[in-house]
Order: C-alpha cells, then structure tokens, then sequence
DNA sequence: CCGCGGGCCTGAGAGC
DNA sequence: TGCTCTCAGGCCCGCG
C-alpha cells in the first residue's frame, strides 16, 4: 500500500486510539510478518501506554512508557483499522471485510481506550519490531534515511547535495530513501511530471559543478511538496486496498497526472503528449516523454 | 557506485 | 467458469 501520505493518514486515524491508551494486551495470530516475531514481543507491549505515535519515512513509531519503540512497517500490502468491538468496524464506517480478508488480520491492538486496532496485511512484507528508544536513530532500518520531505531541513539546497554526483537516473536517486525519505513509485512519477523534468535525467543535474542547486531542484522540491501535501489532505491513495483507518477510502487516485494513466493524454496545459510507461530499475515509470526533460 | 535479477508473499485482473 | 500469466504502493541481497 503505503507511501508517506499513506502511512501518515494511517498515523493520524490511529492516533486518537492509540496515543495516550494503554496496550491491554495484545494478540499475535500468527508467529512472523516479514521476519518472525521477537521472542517476547507481546510481553513488551502488554500492559505499556503508547506516550505518542509518531512517523519517519514509511514507518510508524509508537513511543511507550517502558522506554521501548513499537518500530512498523506495512511493506505493500498493510493496513490498520480501527474497530469499536471484536467484530465490526466503528459506526458509520461502510467498509466491512470480509471473513476471507480477515483472514489476514495478523495483530490486534486491545486498548484500553475502548476500540481494537487491527493490523492486515495479506502479503506479509510488513513487519513490527521493538527496540530501545536510546537506540532506535542507530538502528539500521532507520539510521542511513535521509531527510524528511515535508520537514524545515528539505530544501534545493539539500536536494543538490543528496545527489550531487550520482551517476544514476533522478527516478532512481528519489526511490532511495537515503537521498529523500518516504517517496515511492507513485509519488516519484507524479513529482517529476508535475515538475516536467525526464525520470531518465541524470540524477547528478540538480547540482551544478560547484554543487549549488538549480533551478531543477527547486522546481522538483515545490512539487514533491505539492504532491505529498495534497495527497495527504485526500487521505493518501486508494489502488487496490489502501482505506484509511476508519474504513473510508482514500481519493488521492483521482488525482494521478500520470500513474497508471498509460495511453491517456498528458495535462499538462498546451501539451499534446500521451502518458508512456517503461521499467526503469525494476519498477514501471509512467511519463509525458514530450513536457518532462 | 551502478543496474539487474531474484526473492519475500498473496490477490486482482487480463487473456484464453 | 477456470486456468495461467503478469503485475502490484517496499525493500534486501548478490552478481557483474
């Protein structure tokens, strides 16, 4: 599923269950995600008050009382919800899974707040993982993430720097979380349209020789900025199973200038291309060959 | 340092 | 209907 403005969609929906609740305990129905379980997972969960839930990159951060950090990722497929009572979804929420989606209903969260938080995921990428707060910044799933797309530090300058000298493609150099945290393929496609600058570029072109930005990282920042801000106020984007976590759909999707959109014409104004897609590094690359450069 | 292919999993959709 | 094939929002590894 989830990108940034994904995962922080799913943050501010459990936010008003989770932070300041108490984790009354916590059932494991099966014994891995990704990677198997800690040995004393759940003991180090029960009975902890989640301080605040926080966010960094695509990963989601819950701060307890012990000192521990709830450490979760929801890799493609994962999703929360947010549920009243053991078997249905908060009132007014119109999304009920059924029995065979629940069949993925791998961790649920009692909190003593009332309702239960209900983690899915079908295919299983996503992980949870706890370690020291002390430690956390030092941990290799977090420690080489660059900096926060929509954070004060992220700017042309940083931008330029990132990449200064990278000998790989500016679609490339976005998808790697250590040069700018939490885009994935959708947003990265969207932002380099809406930037009008080529995914093929030379990711080394944001600098000049002497490593000041140009005018490319500018345009590229102001759009990763527009891009994340207003998918994040849609509630993140809806392809296959993405709901935020009271079961509504997010409606980011209808907004795509071009992901997916293969043979539709390009909106950019006064452009007369059509939306190409290739693979570039494994990953499908939708573009207007004709305003992006 | 870089691209590529494969792997981790399940499910949806297309084509036959 | 049902089969087979491809593809999917992430990320890691090893190879050349």
């Amino acid at each position: 599923m989830p990108e940034l403005p994904e995962v922080e969609t799913v943050r501010r929906g459990l936010q008003p269950a989770m932070e300041g609740s108490r984790i009354t305990r916590l059932e494991l129905r099966r014994k891995d995600l990704r990677f198997p379980f800690q040995p004393d997972f759940a003991g180090r969960l029960q009975g902890r008050v989640i301080t605040s839930l926080g966010r960094r990159a695509k990963y989601l951060l819950a701060d307890l009382d012990s000192g521990d950090v709830l450490l979760m990722h929801l890799g493609m497929s994962g999703s929360f919800r947010v549920v009243s009572d053991e078997n249905n979804v908060m009132p007014g929420a119109f999304h009920h899974p059924r029995s065979d989606e629940r069949a993925h209903d791998h961790v649920v969260f009692h909190m003593s707040s009332g309702p239960s938080v209900i983690y899915n995921d079908p295919r299983r990428f996503g992980f949870m993982r706890i370690f020291a707060r002390s430690e956390i910044d030092q941990e290799p799933f977090l420690k080489d993430i660059g900096p926060e797309p929509l954070g004060n530090a992220f700017d042309a300058a940083l931008l330029a720097s990132a990449t200064a000298g990278k000998k790989t493609s500016l679609k490339a150099a976005l998808l790697d979380q250590r040069v700018v945290a939490g885009l994935g393929n959708i947003y990265v496609c969207e932002a380099l349209f809406r930037s009008h600058l080529s995914p093929r570029r030379l990711a080394a072109t944001l600098a000049t020789k002497k490593g000041e930005p140009t005018d490319h990282s500018r345009r590229l920042v102001i759009a990763i900025h527009e891009v994340l801000n207003q998918a994040i106020k849609a509630g993140g984007s809806s392809l296959r199973d993405h709901r935020q976590t009271d079961g509504e759909l997010g409606y980011f999707q209808h907004s795509f200038q071009v992901y997916d959109r293969e043979g539709e014409p390009c909106q950019t104004d006064g452009c007369s291309g059509i939306v190409k897609r290739f693979v570039q590094n494994g990953r499908s690359t939708f573009w207007c060959p004709k305003c992006q450069r």
